[in-house]
DNA sequence: TTATTAAATCGAACCGGTTCGATAAAGTCT
DNA sequence: AGACTTTATCGAACCGGTTCGATTTAATAA
């Protein structure tokens, strides 16, 4: 590999000179920058990456932290964070925690030794430990998906509230009113506030909620597949289950399937978020779905902006929260 | 950040000695060692991965590179690999190339310029310009997923021939004849061998097929759904469809539903490897599908070996092909 | 023409480690 | 005790860039 200092020799110039060239030719004469144009034609130098890094202290890398990369939700994001980090010069790295809090802070530490530019984080954590841990980064961050009290970032994401409240009422328009719920963690924002957007509707209806069709389902496959089945096997059974997310709706979908539950039939479903393959899965799931490209926009031109602007970054941080959209399908009838 | 001068100058000993003790703490006396312990404890010292990149010519990060990280295949893959690493002090830095070999190519060179210590690449090129690439690079590669002829690399994938020949031997047997085939493109190490596992199969058992039962879905989900058509409005149909993988697969489901034929009813269906969601899938498709755990597990511990094995490095180039699984679900009927 | 200012270029230090040959200290052999 | 190894430590060069104050050269003003 050619270095710059091969490129200085050949075009008779100092090393310095030729840093310069490359970061600010306008304060290099034109015959110097010819000259240094075809030095490094010549001997074909590109940049060492890793000692650029070393000598600035920054790097033009971005981290990508994310629970599940797998999650097409999560896979929009990228696409659109990569594509404009890309198009700015900038590379991304992305990582995946595994829902990990512990590793998500190994990871996140690795990207802060890599002197990464800045960090988009979908955040794992929540309690003081963590919040400390965030506050203590002193690297541009854009916070998305899980808004966490305390984190002094900017934060991108949906309405969660509005997308329980929308399904809700979807489902009282249609004459439910044994309508269950399965929530996700409940120290997790989005699912918060996805149960308050459903418990606030059916208040305001005038519908009582039964306790019993209040379950926890930890956003997670496993735990779905159980709290539905603790639905389903109560003798006064729902006529609707929301699932708070893709995971648990799935899994309740599977859960009713394997006991013989027709949906919408004997029972509707509705959920938030997509998945991968919803258009080939029978019924078509009722939904409401996140709007990824233009969250992954955001979040990528936030962050770009925090990373480029000198002043970009003493700016507060700033909230973006996005409407998401109701998506019809046939899984709830009416009754 | 506390550097190793900091370190040395506390502990009264060389730089050097300091490198040394980390490195290789055996060529040090014990009380110096413990003098640096603690002064590195003293001034909590962590070494710059950067400068030690840079001044020892590899980093300890691993390259992921793959044409969809939201494919599931691809995310078991992913995890194992991430898994072993970390257990070995290595990080993986995931990238998606989108299936573009261009793309693939920029973040190759882009990994190896961050001296990436190696790379678990699943290839999506075959041209010679594209194997000259790889060919020139300098760095430990486990190849996967798709066998490229002409790559003298260790390869990881499973045996495309034996999963092709399954199902067409399971459709057979349930008295399909008139079989339908969507293949992926045929450049693709994957897609010809299951192909010729079909087709094999198929004149073994003295079977014609029909060569409107032959069409090109590309292994995506656009090109999937345009073949799947093709084959429903022939007047004469198929029976049976065997889709070479799971995009193309589905779609040919969607095209059902959407048409009003059902399935396995009006036509079976079966596929090779699976999606997230496969369980809620109405009817559960018969596929057959890889052991992504295991063939991540051999990816990970062939590309650690050749990365810490002074000798490793040199090692003639292995192929490991794993036997798919077949999973019977309901979508194939016998006639 | 000379003093003053601006533009172009350079040298050296620096980022934070690693590596290797040289030197010093300790141990072994005859 | 002297010669020869082995072990421990060190200094300096190096990885490949950046940065900034100093110096040289060119342009403008008086």
């Amino acid at each position: 590999m050619a270095t710059i200092r091969d490129v200085a020799k050949l075009a008779d110039v100092s090393v310095s000179t030729v840093s310069l060239a490359l970061s600010n030719p306008a304060r290099v004469s034109q015959k110097t920058l010819e000259k240094i144009r075809q030095a490094i034609a010549a001997v074909g130098f590109v940049a060492d990456p890793l000692a650029q890094s070393l000598a600035r202290g920054r790097s033009r890398m971005i981290g990508f932290v994310v629970g599940n990369v797998g999650n097409p939700f999560f896979g929009d994001i990228r696409r659109e964070l990569e594509n404009y980090a890309l198009d700015h010069q900038h590379f991304v790295v992305v990582t995946d925690s595994s829902g990990k809090t512990d590793r998500e802070r190994a990871l996140v530490e690795h990207l802060i030794g890599l002197k990464t530019a800045g960090l988009a984080l979908a955040p794992s954590g929540y309690d003081q430990d963590y919040l400390d841990f965030i506050a203590g980064l002193n690297v541009p961050i854009v916070c998305f998906d899980q808004k966490v009290a305390g984190i002094e970032r900017d934060f991108v994401g949906s309405d969660n509230y509005l997308a329980g409240a929308m399904l809700t009422e979807h489902l009282l328009q249609l004459g439910h009113r044994r309508i269950a719920f399965i929530t996700g963690p409940s120290h997790m924002h989005t699912a918060t506030e996805r149960y308050r957007g459903f418990a606030d509707t059916m208040a305001n209806a005038g519908v009582e909620v039964n306790p019993n069709f209040v379950v926890d389902g930890q956003f997670t496959r496993a735990a779905g597949y159980e709290a539905a089945m603790r639905l389903l096997i109560q003798p006064e059974r729902p006529t609707a289950i929301l699932g708070a997310n893709n995971a648990v709706a799935l899994s309740a979908l599977q859960a009713m399937q394997e006991l013989g539950f027709r949906c919408p039939e004997d029972i509707s479903l509705a959920m938030i978020d997509n998945v991968q393959w919803s258009s080939v899965i029978t019924p078509r799931i009722t939904m409401v779905v996140q709007d990824t490209l233009a969250l992954g926009g955001i979040i990528a031109r936030r962050l770009m902006h925090r990373i480029t602007n000198p002043q970009g970054a003493v700016e507060p941080p700033q909230d973006f929260v996005l409407t998401p959209k109701f998506v019809p399908g046939n899984s709830c009838r009416r009754i």
